[in-house]
DNA sequence: GAGTAGATAAACAGTA
DNA sequence: ATACTGTTTATCTACT
């Protein structure tokens, strides 16, 4: 939670305003056209911006093929190859030629602009939106080029060291360097489908193409340093194997060999998966298909042979159509190569199959959960059914297994799972609190039923469930056959639930062990084999539905979500499902009512339920207990 | 700003 | 002695 909300912190404020700031010196200059700012008009302005960070892109790119020619050269006369390097560049401080930031500042609006624009709004909240997104994809361009930068010299010493290290002959070289390639490749590949994720979460990547955008606060948060300086290593390491994709782009080509394709922003319209898609269906297109256009073909690019492990440079293309017919004819050691990429290319699609449809079960369940102010259990289930349906193929513990409730209109889960369902969706949609730091009082309602119907996204997912421990605590603990457990499997229940609680144990088991101890809900049973949890239906409903923690909720959806809890409790007791209690609704009606729009002004919820649930049959035994000590923590 | 709730850390004691 | 369990207190943050 500290460092969530550390994290938090950090994308939202300074770092924000430090990549804004960064990014403003000289900006004016660079953009004559927009001198009068201020009286610009909306779209104009966004098209200038594009124009400047096409601008920008180019200059980049410019800036890079210049480092990376110099590279290869180099490279190749320390490997004693033959390739015709003109000889000034030996002269030149090789990879080390500073790319002035300056250079590419001019193209930003300075922040006075950018005040201005706020302070007169002459821009609407999507063109504002744009706007931030074509700053932040500056700002990061920057960061990259100096990540670059930095790995360009290491790149240089490592040839260096290989130069002196290696006796082999050039072929043994290049095809070592190739397997490394490739086998790096894959890693960087994987990296950057993680990172196209992390952006694509952040907001600084186009979901879907006519997906509403995210929130305008998305764009605020900013991309770790640390990360995309990792993620910078990996893909310099391999550049000229990632950069076969993106020969030939015209425009704002962020894909070039200097720069990832994680900046590709909004700009482009284009999400990962379709950039992804796009560049492997090239990739295994005929070389044919590339010879028509010089500066297409996808083994060529910046002058520089993109054959795995080539890197030869050639002034033209025509020397390069020569060079590809006479050193990557068809041979063995060709078609080995080709054997390879195939693989990667195979393993990559693989990947990407597995990471897009993660990314749009996750990109739908939390654009549901974003657009629905007053959310209705409904699209969320839906959607939650989806994932799974997708996900998890498997099944676990009886009750969370179950996760689908009477108004899911798709059936998701295998009907094993759901003949064992215990406690129904909606009982622990109402079971589980929610942990008010991850969502607003608003949100919390609905989201109970996403732990369980999400359950295999917190399985395999290192994200937080936005449920208190209490919550989480009791929900293991009603799903245990005997709704009791001992300290440990309330541990196991954690770990094995939920991913995120596979780290920090010495954390969130003290927390675990303080909310046990701290909610009276909690009853410690001495139990022959020593101490059990119970969790008492009274009590248990209480922290979950504070005000505090459900906003003000009306004293039905309140009163509804106490019966079925009990009636999911009940089912699970009896495995028959029946609902002993008289003057209970229906389930089906219940939902309904529980999932009405909380009404503001209805709120003396806990009382209430407490008195309602202290009814439970199968928890006589600790009823006493509950009324000696109940209400108080709770309240 | 006050009050509240949850998360986190930590000290401490009892027990196996 | 050590680890685990359980209780309690304190602090911080977020929210109302």
């Amino acid at each position: 939670m500290m460092q969530e909300s550390g994290i938090e912190a950090t994308s939202n404020g300074p770092a924000s305003q430090n990549r804004a700031a960064s990014v403003e010196d000289g900006s004016r200059d660079a953009r004559p056209k927009s001198a009068t700012s201020v009286d610009v008009m909306a779209a104009d302005l966004i098209h200038l911006q594009q124009q400047q960070a096409l601008q920008v892109a180019r200059q980049i790119l410019l800036q890079q093929q210049q480092q990376q020619q110099q590279q290869q050269q180099q490279l190749q006369l320390q490997q004693g190859t033959d390739l015709k390097s003109p000889k000034d560049n030996e002269n030149q401080p090789s990879l080390q030629v500073p790319v002035s930031v300056a250079m590419m500042t001019p193209q930003v609006i300075t922040p006075q602009q950018m005040q201005q624009i706020l302070q007169q709004q002459v821009l609407s909240p999507q063109q504002l939106q744009v706007l931030l997104q074509q700053q932040q994809a500056l700002m990061l361009q920057q960061q990259l080029q100096e990540f670059y930068k930095k790995q360009q010299e290491q790149l240089h010493l490592q040839l260096l060291q290989q130069q002196h290290a290696g006796k082999q002959s050039k072929e043994q070289q290049q095809q070592a360097q190739q397997l490394a390639f490739q086998q790096q490749l894959m890693q960087v590949q994987q990296l950057q489908q993680q990172h196209l994720l992390n952006l694509q979460r952040q907001g600084l990547l186009t979901i879907q193409p006519g997906q509403t955008a995210l929130p305008l606060h998305s764009l605020t948060q900013g991309i770790n340093p640390a990360e995309l300086q990792q993620l910078w290593k990996e893909v310099t390491n391999l550049k000229e194997e990632n950069s076969n994709n993106s020969n030939g782009r015209r425009g704002l080509d962020l894909s070039s060999p200097q720069l990832p394709k994680k900046p590709l922003l909004n700009q482009h319209a284009s999400t990962n998966g379709q950039y992804m898609s796009h560049s492997l269906k090239r990739e295994g297109s005929t070389l044919d298909d590339y010879q028509h256009s010089h500066h297409s073909h996808p083994l060529y690019g910046h002058g520089v042979c993109k054959w795995p492990g080539c890197e030869a440079v050639f002034e033209d293309f025509q020397s390069f159509l020569k060079h590809l017919n006479n050193e990557h004819a068809l041979d063995d050691r060709s078609t080995a190569q080709c054997r390879v990429q195939m693989q990667v290319v195979q393993q990559l699609e693989l990947q990407l199959a597995k990471d897009k449809e993660r990314l749009q079960a996750m990109m739908t369940h939390l654009h549901v959960k974003s657009t629905e102010p007053k959310p209705t259990p409904q699209p969320l289930n839906l959607v939650s059914s989806v994932t799974l349906s997708k996900t998890a193929p498997h099944e676990a513990s009886p009750p969370l297994s179950l996760p689908q409730t009477p108004t899911t209109p798709t059936a998701p889960l295998t009907p094993l799972s759901q003949a064992h369902s215990v406690i129904t969706p909606n009982s622990i949609h109402h079971s589980v609190g929610p942990m008010r730091r991850r969502y607003s009082d608003k949100y919390n309602m609905p989201i109970s039923p996403d732990i369980v119907q999400n359950k295999e996204f917190y399985m395999n997912a290192e994200v937080r469930p936005p449920f208190t421990y209490a919550s989480l605590i009791r929900q293991g603990i009603l799903e245990s056959p005997e709704k009791q457990l001992t300290l440990n499997e309330i541990y196991n229940w954690f770990t094995r639930m939920f991913a995120y609680f596979r780290r920090n144990a010495a954390t969130w088991k003290n927390a675990v062990r303080h909310n046990l101890s701290l909610h009276k809900c909690f009853v410690r049973v001495e139990n022959v084999k020593g101490a059990v949890w119970t969790a008492s239906m009274a009590e248990n409903n209480i922290p979950l539905y504070t005000t505090a923690s459900i906003g003000s909720p009306t004293l039905n959806s309140l009163a509804n979500a106490i019966r079925e809890e009990m009636i999911g409790a009940m089912d699970h007791g009896n495995s028959n499902g029946s609902d002993s209690s008289p003057g209970r609704s229906p389930l089906p009606a219940m939902h309904h009512i529980k999932e009405e729009p909380l009404d503001p002004e209805d709120h003396e919820g806990p009382l209430s339920l407490v008195t309602t649930a202290n009814h439970s049959p199968d928890f006589d035994h600790h009823r006493d207990y509950d009324d000696d000590q109940g209400h108080d923590d709770m309240l």
